[in-house]
DNA sequence: GTGAGATCTTGATCTGGATCAATATGCCCA
DNA sequence: TGGGCATATTGATCCAGATCAAGATCTCAC
């Protein structure tokens, strides 16, 4: 470890030092000073499996680095009629989305924690940050293009596709985090991959099956996925 | 009219007092210096209707702002099946999703007149330039909220809902550019909608003519349609 | 005006994925 | 270690929207 570093670290806040998400997380672009300012406003906090974190039409009182597990998102019709917006990981930004409203429901999928910053002074604070300013923008240009993304999938694939491109985003994201690309987690029920991927769990469960049986993928124990073939399964999924 | 805004007008370069965008545009929240400065790398371009203004996987070397006409995004998959990602009106940033390339390819629907700004200097003018990097922080968010609802759309909705939906948001478009409410213009073909929909041109059709039938709305010349009713439309399209 | 290609509408039929309906396989806790 | 409820799988049937197939109606160049 070379002097800098420690240096660093030993003037770094506590709650900071100590985070999962340290190096991923938007705070990496803060000077000291500005680090130490959003450690005196952030609360941590940690939700447990299951448990909603907040409902799409609460006031958005706060935005969230989340710091370890799986979020998703969801939204609701009138008639209960549920889509999956899409799942947040360690070191992702909630709150670029939001208006005076959450606008869609957060769930905890597995525990899941969070550094959680009032939304006032944390826009107040972003007004005073240009570095902050640039790594949200680009995070949210990202973010667009993730959108892009899943409006393709979701306009004009086939349902095999979609399970497809689904397992090979999954598993993505696994490797950013540092695990294995042919490796993917799956924390969320079937009818969580359905509403996701607008189809039924009956459909998404039945092309787990084809490609288990087609030898693409294997089922581990405890919701794991070998992509056993990855060439094959980027074929299925008809790009990006 | 005041004195400040005289004195306004008079210092404004010639570019900028001429736009047609210059009260929406992002450039309304330029310092002085600044605008002068963007209006100094700017250049104001049309295209007619039916041009390709990019193509996805060109290196993105501008960023537009839509000075009029109706702009439309799409992505193609490899085999020629498309998705209309979106539309842009007068008054729109381009750029927000870009990467490398356009990711997208972007075409004029009318004749669509721009300023258009080399993506370098741009980048460099932002960093300087905190009130732009709120603005398009501000309009990335708004962007991300339109593009669940896009998502939601396509993952949930019935074919009448969607095109019900489709009809109110361009509606809505055209009554923030200061049309009625109840009057939308399609520039877009029939297979334009049903791609940005996730159906056929067919399917577009026939809900279409079902809703004209139900007195719904009204077809006028020129593509215009008139809301005749606008709680049943409301009604039909299931919500946001 | 006129005519030729593009776009749009309407009808007939088909089909991918939804819906309905049993099992089966977890997984948690006593 | 087993019992009970969630979740997942698999099968049978159905149907919303796709596909295939004509016509009808625009639009704009000449």
């Amino acid at each position: 470890m070379d002097l800098t570093t420690e240096i660093t670290s030993g003037a770094c806040p506590k709650v900071c030092s100590e985070c999962a998400a340290r190096e991923i997380s938007i705070c990496r672009v803060l000077p000291h000073p500005g680090l130490r300012q959003m450690a005196d406003v952030a609360a941590t906090k940690t939700y447990v499996a299951g448990e909603t974190i907040a409902f799409e039409d609460d006031s958005a009182h706060h935005v969230f680095n989340i710091t370890d597990g799986v979020v998703m998102l969801t939204r609701l019709l009138s008639d209960g009629r549920r889509q999956v917006l899409g799942f947040l990981f360690k070191g992702d930004f909630l709150g670029l989305a939001q208006g005076a409203e959450y606008g869609c429901s957060i769930h905890a999928l597995t525990t899941v924690r969070v550094c959680r910053f009032p939304t006032s002074v944390f826009r107040r604070f972003l007004l005073q940050t240009p570095e902050l300013e640039e790594e949200l923008l680009s995070r949210a240009s990202d973010e667009l293009r993730a959108a892009q993304t899943h409006i393709m999938l979701l306009g004009r694939k086939t349902a095999t596709e979609r399970v497809a491109s689904f397992l090979l985003y999954m598993a993505e994201r696994e490797a950013t985090l540092g695990g294995s690309p042919d490796l993917a987690f799956l924390p969320m029920t079937r009818a969580d991959i359905a509403d996701y991927l607008g189809l039924t769990t009956e459909t998404v469960s039945r092309v787990v099956s084809a490609l288990k049986r087609q030898r693409v993928i294997q089922l581990l124990p405890h919701s794991a996925v070998r992509i056993a073939d990855h060439a094959q399964l980027l074929n299925a999924s008809a790009g990006r």
